[in-house]
DNA sequence: CTAGGGTTAG
């Protein structure tokens, strides 16, 4: 509206300052200067120059200075956030949203653009537009800040805005992203108005949530008003490897061949999704047929295969994967690409190997380790019956072991027969180190591997005692309306009913 | 000036 004003035709368009510059023209001259700028270095240049030049009260130097905003914003963020709060004296709208945009786009300074919302505000002659709420919306979604995102929702409809098509769209991937289906629903349905972007944000909500049966019922409904782009195609992708649906996901895979443009189906994110989505099917032929024909690969194309075939036990497969990669060249395996490598080894049972794989991810890629390295590792030794190296690793390691690596230390000391009262002593020392129920079940998974049920009762009585009865390590399932529990470390299959 | 991919590990 402001910025309507500033350019309509009855703006004087000759107002002279004391260097007898034509002002309107010089402006235009800036900017022209401006849309030209490539360098940093030349900004500032045009900066110093529009602040020696132009004067404050002339209408257009408040554009000018938004363009400049946005400009530096381009290649420095934080040039750009001096700028606005030196030189922008009355920002209006237009001039604020520049900036917030800048922050919500930024990858550190997200919780800025909430912030500049915040004194757009509190300066009280400035009214957010439908511009503003998409941008901090963003910024929002991205930091799981639902509690500003409900306030920015009340804002949208005191403003009357709670009908614009961005702005909902925006609302609707906050909720999505903050896991509020229920809320995310609520736009989507009540919303006047929907483009393919809403079909699409609510469908990525679902898969996103793993309520994939919900998204594949959105989306057929959604074509029924438009045309699948390769945004829904990816989020049906990944529903149907979550699903294992094979037949709508290969069905995914002629749309994309058939229906969409070619660059789509060369899009390596687009391929990589294909690639998941044919190991998590179980059909590794069709992966390997997507991927030798993938004219564009990368690390993730790469790591998907690895873990697709260690997945499914094709070791050697897997290997010749990480192989291929290196021997291709210009890509690097990394911190996944290894937790593959490990688990092939691990399924393989491949002992010096995986020793091998693990010292070359530290010394020769300069990879951390982190637990499911270490996980692996540590499981690949322990099923080998090599208890005491596989404890060896788990003492040096500079990470705390978590219970699945206790766990799989365990299971191969009950499967093996060796090292029981190490486990013991291991376990009890776990539990006086740690105030947390993980440690009594593992006691009693000890006692109950060492088949010391008296052991394994009196454990349990202390943990009844303590209150810590509703200790992980145990799974519930609801059957016609009952909910029955199975307990970690029983042997044999109970059930429970509670 | 506005909305949607942070894809891969268990």
């Amino acid at each position: 509206m402001v910025l309507a004003t500033a350019l309509s035709p009855t703006v004087p368009t000759t107002v002279a300052i004391n260097n007898n510059i034509q002002t309107t023209t010089h402006h235009h001259r800036l900017l022209h200067l401006l849309n030209q700028c490539t360098s940093m270095s030349h900004l500032k240049q045009i900066h110093a120059h529009t602040l020696r030049t132009t004067s404050t009260a002339h209408p257009h130097t408040l554009f000018l200075h938004t363009r400049i905003l946005h400009f530096s914003s381009l290649h420095h963020l934080h040039y750009a956030l001096l700028f606005f709060h030196t030189h922008i004296q009355n920002p209006n709208s237009f001039a604020w949203n520049t900036i917030i945009r800048a922050c919500a786009r930024s990858s550190h300074r997200k919780q800025e653009a909430i912030l500049l919302y915040h004194n757009m505000l509190c300066e009280g002659n400035v009214v957010p537009d439908k511009h503003s709420f998409p941008f901090v919306l963003k910024a929002c979604a991205y930091l799981f800040a639902i509690s500003e995102g409900k306030q920015l929702h009340a804002h949208i409809f005191k403003l009357g805005l709670d009908s614009d098509v961005y702005i909902n769209n925006s609302l609707i991937h906050l909720y999505g992203s903050c896991g509020r289906l229920e809320d995310a629903r609520q736009v989507f349905d009540e919303m006047p108005e929907r483009s393919v972007v809403s079909w699409n944000v609510m469908i990525e909500s679902l898969v996103q949530l793993n309520e994939f049966d919900d998204a594949l019922m959105c989306f057929r409904e959604m074509q029924e008003s438009f045309e699948a782009d390769g945004f829904a195609i990816q989020s049906i992708l990944r529903a149907c490897a979550g699903l294992g649906a094979l037949s709508l996901g290969m069905w995914a895979h002629a749309y994309v061949l058939r229906r969409c443009s070619p660059e789509l189906a060369h899009d390596v994110l687009v391929n990589n999704y294909l690639l998941e989505m044919y190991c998590k099917c179980g059909s590794l032929e069709s992966a390997e047929f997507v991927f030798e024909r993938m004219v564009k690969r990368d690390v993730t194309t790469w790591n998907t295969m690895i873990h697709g075939f260690a997945m499914h036990g094709r070791v050697l497969p897997a290997l010749e994967y990480l192989k291929r990669m290196v021997d291709s060249g210009g890509l690097t395996p990394n911190s996944i690409t290894f937790s593959g490598v490990l688990s092939a080894c691990r399924h393989g049972g491949m002992v010096s190997e995986g020793r091998n794989y693990f010292n070359l991810m530290t010394t020769r890629y300069g990879i951390e380790p982190v637990l499911e390295h270490y996980g692996c590792l540590v499981d690949l030794l322990a099923r080998a019956g090599l208890i005491v190296e596989a404890l060896d690793v788990v003492s040096n390691m500079p990470i705390k072991p978590d219970g699945v690596i206790w766990r799989s230390i365990l299971d191969a000391c009950s499967k093996t027969g060796v090292g029981m009262e190490v486990s013991e002593e291991m376990a009890k020392r776990v539990m006086e180190s740690e105030e947390g129920s993980g440690a009594y079940v593992l006691l009693s998974r000890v006692y109950a591997v060492a088949r010391k049920w008296d052991e394994v009762g009196a454990v349990r009585k202390v943990m009844v005692d303590k209150g810590v009865a509703k200790e992980p390590g145990c799974s519930s399932i609801e059957i016609d309306g009952v909910t029955h529990e199975f307990f970690a470390g029983e042997n044999e299959m109970s059930l429970s009913q509670i």
